[in-house]
DNA sequence: AGCCATAGGCCTACAGTGTAGACAAAGTAA
DNA sequence: TTACTTTGTCTACACTGTAGGCCTATGGCT
């Protein structure tokens, strides 16, 4: 007897804490944060809104759930290859996550701004400690290693919200708002903008984060070199 | 006769967009973008909080208004030094300003998410025209000056965010949180971590940044030498 | 002088928000 | 039985963004 005909999906026993960060992130999902309400959490869920509250300390503490749902779905790779292959893999592995949530990706970069690093579920901690070790095992001294990866994360970061600006609206009405509002600069204030029109055009994020990778790990390669070279 | 005892500080003349945003940041720098609340908002003004609308189309809009308010203390420098030099100067500078602002930082990076890079503020294009043109004149070509930029940018704000969520809580209990964190972890799976406590606690800001330069520069020069070579 | 247009400010009202607190039903242990 | 914990529900309160209308002063024009 129960109403199929609600909105509601779910109405079977008791709801886990699983089960509503599941909604929660089904909800960030569809329509970004701030579509993200106890009362149509709760829609979704098919009871009460304060259902939540057994299972969250609030909204706040319900969107760190989220935060760390997605963190979960990162790949976790073995230790086979050169470790610049490793790096690059991490690195592919989470931009694949960030653009599977792009409306959850505020709550990766400022969200876990406040917990510090001490206390935070050792779900998120394990890719940082592989990396360290991954550093360590090329030759990096631990302290260096740490400098290295929080480079690393920060570069990541940086180029996943880059990237998600840039995939908002659809190419073709971006094509035409870029070029009009390319034409709007002056020319004498921005020259190397305006002829760089054709390359903002085709912006493709793997070849880009390929690129910054490139870059990053021939500056530790010569990083390694030059430590290399003081110890003979 | 205007009552001095009241909680609002100005109370002469019309309101501009300026006074608005001002308001707003102060707001914002004191308590969070969550406790900028337009009633908040009219209550420093002095003013009925319908006011904003006047100079602002929506809370949305009035914090893009924040964001770019932010990004105008950016200093701008003049084209003198080696690139080397102007790129750490730029990357300091800005991190010097989400320092002066760190409610705001979630702004300046999500908050540019809704607006295409075509139609931004001239102001905010400013510091991406000036890094063009130091990386062209530094020998690359235009196209990879433009994947450079970015790859820089990214970075920057990376690390940035890094170091916010890094300062949050004040350094004494915040020693205290960390070794009892790190001891709640498993040594037998987070051995690199559970050795790196000492060098965990005294994070540098500054001296991070600077390490991260010191790689990408390090990349870039190398970059441009294989350039260099294959012309030859 | 008279008049109108306009802009800036104010007020009310409405729908929606997070969440504290009390209460009911149901399972579990003694 | 009794007592207690869990899980769900309900009500209520203080607060939010903002649409729409109205009032008033200031300017320019005839």
């Amino acid at each position: 007897m129960e109403g199929s005909t609600k909105p509601a999906r779910e109405n079977a026993g008791p709801v886990s804490r699983r089960m509503v960060l599941d909604a929660a992130l089904e909800l960030v999902d569809a329509d970004g944060v701030d579509a993200l309400s106890m009362r149509r959490l709760g829609q979704v869920l098919g009871r009460d809104p304060m259902v939540v509250y057994r299972h969250a300390a609030g909204r706040k503490e319900l969107l760190d759930g989220v935060a760390e749902l997605v963190l979960d779905e990162l790949e976790t790779f073995p230790d086979d290859l050169h470790w610049h292959g490793q790096l690059r893999r991490i690195a592919h592995a989470l931009r694949r996550v960030c653009l599977r949530h792009p409306n959850a990706v505020p709550l990766l970069v400022t969200g876990s701004l406040s917990t510090p690093l001490g206390l935070r579920p050792p779900g998120t901690l394990r890719p940082l400690e592989q990396i360290l070790g991954i550093l360590i095992r090329a030759g990096f001294l631990p302290a260096d290693a740490l400098h290295i990866s929080r480079a690393f994360y920060g570069f990541l970061y940086g180029h996943v919200l880059n990237e998600l600006q840039e995939l908002i609206a659809d190419p073709e009405e971006n094509e035409a708002l870029l070029r009009l509002g390319l034409q709007r600069l002056p020319l004498r204030d921005f020259p190397h903008l305006r002829h760089l029109a054709p390359e903002l055009l085709d912006y493709d994020g793997e070849k880009q984060l390929e690129e910054g990778l490139d870059i990053l790990l021939a500056g530790l390669d010569q990083q390694l070199a030059v430590r290399d070279k003081s110890y003979t």
